[in-house]
DNA sequence: CGGAATCCTACACGATACTG
DNA sequence: CAGTATCGTGTAGGATTCCG
């Protein structure tokens, strides 16, 4: 229900990609509506994060980002960069040439990002002791207990 | 492998959660361990941001979560407030009661997240114009490449 | 009330093979 | 080179039931 574009015809990857119910109208908290958390997901994704601060440097070709990545299959990589050219943060240019080249650059929204993405990036770096800190005390706790209730 | 705690036993629900490989060694961009991403992945899965949005305001117990976030199963609001407790983002307090009575709030640490995951909500609500128009773009030319073809 | 255990399904992702 | 198509699998997450 509510689909927008139904146009998911065989014939392109699934890059119009999942958009369910997006919360049940619940407005994140009557302050947002769902579009936060897509693109939360979308730059929290397996591969987006990693993409971008590649292409943060400078322009790349698809192999090339392939080769970088080292793990990504090239699906995922295909599906990686349509994402995020969808949502306007790459931009893909097709030179028509033989061997066809392909190359995939930041647009001036996907830098707008990155800073945002940075103090991200940061937190987490400054707080990953912490974390796993408590990760440990949290599993130590839990294997206390199931001692406990032998 | 590399498990660090293999007491995945049957009798404690899957916090220990997803460490597959974690990037085989890739080293996010040789500047970043995998860390980050896990971190990211925890704050960007389907709850946990509005889990920690709606203890900003105060504590509050299980079900008064449950009936605010509205869509949420019982087990997935377990399973999230878990992994936030386990990272330490999330106090858990359980009063002795009958019946018993469970209370949750953010850690100092979950509060440090707030101002990151806020200044990641107010790019979203600055720039979704943008990508909204984007998508629209890109699916409008994706139909035009399909009428072309025909 | 606040969970835990179990079952089930949809989808994300990887591997592989083919194409312009 | 830069994809697309297809298949197989693991797992996230919902529904349901039971427990202290």
């Amino acid at each position: 229900m509510a689909e927008v574009g139904t146009s998911k015809s065989p014939g392109s990857l699934e890059v119009t990609g999942h958009d369910p119910d997006c919360w049940d109208a619940f407005q994140w908290d009557a302050r947002e509506d769902c579009e936060v958390r897509q693109i939360l997901d979308r730059i929290a994704d397996k591969w987006s994060l990693l993409v971008i601060s590649l292409l943060e440097r400078r322009t790349m070709r698809f192999n090339e980002l392939r080769r970088e990545i080292d793990g990504i299959s090239q699906r995922m990589l295909t599906v990686t960069l349509r994402h995020l050219e969808r949502d306007g943060l790459v931009c893909r240019t097709v030179h028509p040439e033989v061997p066809p080249r392909v190359e995939y650059c930041l647009s001036p929204l996907g830098h707008t990002l990155l800073g945002t993405i940075q103090s991200l990036v940061l937190w987490t770096e400054e707080h990953q002791m912490e974390i796993v800190r408590a990760r440990q005390e949290f599993d130590a706790a839990q294997a206390g207990e199931d001692v406990t209730a032998l």
